[in-house]
DNA sequence: GACCTGCATTGATGCAGATCAAACGCGCGA
DNA sequence: TCGCGCGTTTGATCTGCATCAATGCAGGTC
């Protein structure tokens, strides 16, 4: 039943897809094989949940491969999607013992974890990883800061559009930096962006179709999103256009 | 003109009032000589800018006095608040050459600052302040994250009611653990409040004046509050109540 | 005392997005 | 081939909050 073994991942970190970019990303060829040897892999489908809010969590870890989602939710059910977690972000808060939020595989996922007691050890001994966390989390806080103004300022249109471009900036599988037209798939329900944009999925769906009737996007089936002209939709996301120009 | 005087700060770090919060909380006392020889101390008037989004950064602190804010504001001046400022709050992100955030002070304010460098330089080389950063921002990314879940699901009263719920545990001007009625005084303007929460300063105004008629809290002047049952707020704020049982 | 000026309150009206409701389309197993 | 379920679309209506517009009120200045 299982669709996605946990063989197809390399077993050596000098071959893993994230290596450069995960908490390892700084490690020396010693360090790797320490870390080498309190790892392993496990594997989710899509749908599964990985840990539940308020759980003991007995391991960190990080994305593999695939997709997933934390999400907070209210007693009478309303729910938020608080992080979107693709491959290389790092899951778990070492020093904690309880999970704050649910993590669920959109797709299926390949996650290479750590016991969390001997990860925490090795993080106080090796500076290298506890470097790369603290940039993560800084990342991950700019990343969520961004987050508030999309939900607390943001019309339904501008936050479907700058959800689009989160997701097109950070899926490489396109020709960036040209004007060509960018090709992805969008790894989430339209009830998952929906959690993530504060809207229900009505509108996220009246809206999606209201871009591709405007041109901003084209669609293939539900899932493979086309942009033709990548500014174009960062202006519909109320980006401060012209990408940052300093000089 | 200057109502709050540097010299009012203890220069000795021993006997500063965040020493046990900030970011050199982990430090020792000759870690502390390190640190006292690249820091000085800064005052800011209420209202006043302190550092504007896309300026070079020169330093990097921590809060020791009085409040501020970090707002994100968009080409059309719409504008959301992504972080409260106060007093133990670390200011700036090492490693990174321009600010991305407004930073000002909301009421006059004193920093602990220390030129970006030195500090960059001592935080590789000194453990135990890598380690803190670390903790606090991780404790920075989790209120993010519940700010989301406030920003894209929350009603405006249910809003007002969690930042009041919020201010009120920050602010240990109280006798909380028991039932007993809690006061405080609101840091923020209404407008303040509305960038906090995603609203305009109408609807934060009319649900202030909704929680005070129903009994949920009582307000002398504009800003003094007082909170008679907090678990009534809390229940307001919609977060699940009963203060988080674990045993 | 008269007059600002900067918050805050209060009221009337409008609209974006929620809610309620129904139908569509596609993959899948019987 | 049929029906079933799930994700999605589409339509009609409702409503919470934004918007627009005065008015109130305290502290500071002349």
């Amino acid at each position: 039943m299982t669709k996605l073994s946990v063989a197809e991942i390399p077993r050596d970190c000098e071959d893993c897809p994230i290596r450069h970019r995960a908490v390892c990303a700084r490690c020396e060829a010693d360090e790797l094989d320490l870390l080498d040897q309190i790892k392993y892999y496990r594997s989710y489908e899509a749908g599964q949940t990985i840990v539940w809010s308020g759980d003991r969590m007995e391991f960190v870890g990080s994305v593999v491969k695939g997709v997933g989602t934390l999400t907070q939710t209210m007693e009478d059910g309303r729910t938020q999607m608080v992080g979107l977690l693709l491959p290389s972000d790092f899951v778990g808060r070492p020093g904690r013992e309880t999970a704050t939020y649910d993590v669920v595989a959109t797709t299926d996922m390949v996650m290479c974890c750590f016991r969390k007691k001997p990860f925490e050890d090795m993080m106080t001994r090796t500076p290298h990883i506890a470097q790369r966390l603290l940039q993560m989390t800084l990342d991950e806080l700019d990343a969520a800061r961004e987050w508030m103004l999309v939900l607390g300022r943001k019309t339904a249109r501008e936050k479907i559009a700058s959800l689009l471009s989160i997701v097109a900036r950070r899926d490489a599988t396109l020709n960036l930096g040209a004007g060509g037209p960018i090709e992805f798939e969008l790894p989430l329900t339209r009830e998952a962006m929906a959690d993530y944009l504060g809207l229900t999925l009505e509108t996220v769906s009246r809206q999606i179709n209201a871009l591709k009737r405007d041109g901003v996007i084209e669609l293939k089936g539900k899932r493979q999103v086309t942009v033709p002209d990548f500014d174009r939709l960062a202006e519909e996301a109320g980006d401060d256009s012209d990408g940052g120009m300093l000089s």
